[in-house]
DNA sequence: TATTGTTATACTCTATAACTATA
DNA sequence: TATAGTTATAGAGTATAACAATA
């Protein structure tokens, strides 16, 4: 759709799908889940799990459905990743009086602590995978991604 | 690291680590992705194999070992991509006349009229996903993550 | 009956290791 | 020795189905 807007390899080779923005969500994806899974590493957490640890820090007390929802994690995988948080004691699974079929999540004081630190790791990662842009670009990408990312 | 660009989900409730571009990006990918592969169905193409497809048509005959290193796909992998674009009779698996070792890949005439369908297919499946963007802004995008996703 | 959470299971995707044929 | 391609295998990641507890 765009001739002037070529993607090109490292060789500085053009790449025919590179034409096609999902082409290039899909590399930036590729790229962006490498470096923040490889940074997170020395704290025991996935991009998944922070992820789910910054929600429920947002929004606890919520449901592992609600959580689910918010994040498109089917709910199996839900539990697989609540498992995990709570054996290292980031996450208290409770009980809600209200409806005691739901698991209420909650964040603990050393969630908010490992929290901290992985956010700090956050903005290194993105420092480095938004390095090629400046700070007005870098907010351009964020707001145009942010009326796609639905 | 930026206050004035929050991501709402269409709920229009703000989620947490939508201030971050990398969560940002594994969305849009995440939407991008399932788009497309519907739409590719039809065709018995995945988002995969028509990228291999528009690589073999654009720089044929070239390895598949080339192959993978432009799409950073595993070698093993590789060899499960261009048995189905062979099997449906878009790609020929020639041999290399001055290193037997390598399949020297080729777009067929059928495969250059499906690549064709394809493209189409995706030029509309990105107007559905880019939607909410002008043209400028499109161009924007596509320009930003070309600096990204290297 | 429907929903929350769980387990067991299967399926997809990709990576690792070992092999062959060539160089 | 090294590389291209292949196969078999294993490992993530995720989804489906069936279940118990609760609404």
């Amino acid at each position: 759709m765009t001739i002037d807007n070529e993607f090109t390899t490292a060789d500085g080779q053009p790449l025919a799908p590179g034409r096609w923005t999902g082409f290039l969500i899909a590399r930036a994806h590729l790229r962006a889940h490498a470096l923040f899974q490889d940074a997170l590493a020395p704290l025991a957490l996935t991009p998944k799990s922070f992820g789910s640890l910054a929600v429920i820090a947002e929004q606890g007390p919520l449901s592992q459905a609600a959580l689910g929802e918010l994040l498109r994690i089917d709910r199996t995988t839900v539990v697989a990743v609540v498992d995990e948080l709570e054996r290292a004691g980031y996450v208290h699974r409770g009980r809600d009086a209200a409806d005691r079929r739901v698991h209420s999540l909650l964040i603990t004081p050393a969630g908010r602590q490992v929290l901290g630190e992985a956010e700090q790791i956050a903005d290194h990662s993105h420092a480095e995978l938004l390095a090629d842009l400046s700070a007005d670009e870098r907010d351009q990408l964020h707001a145009l991604l942010a009326r796609v990312a639905h």
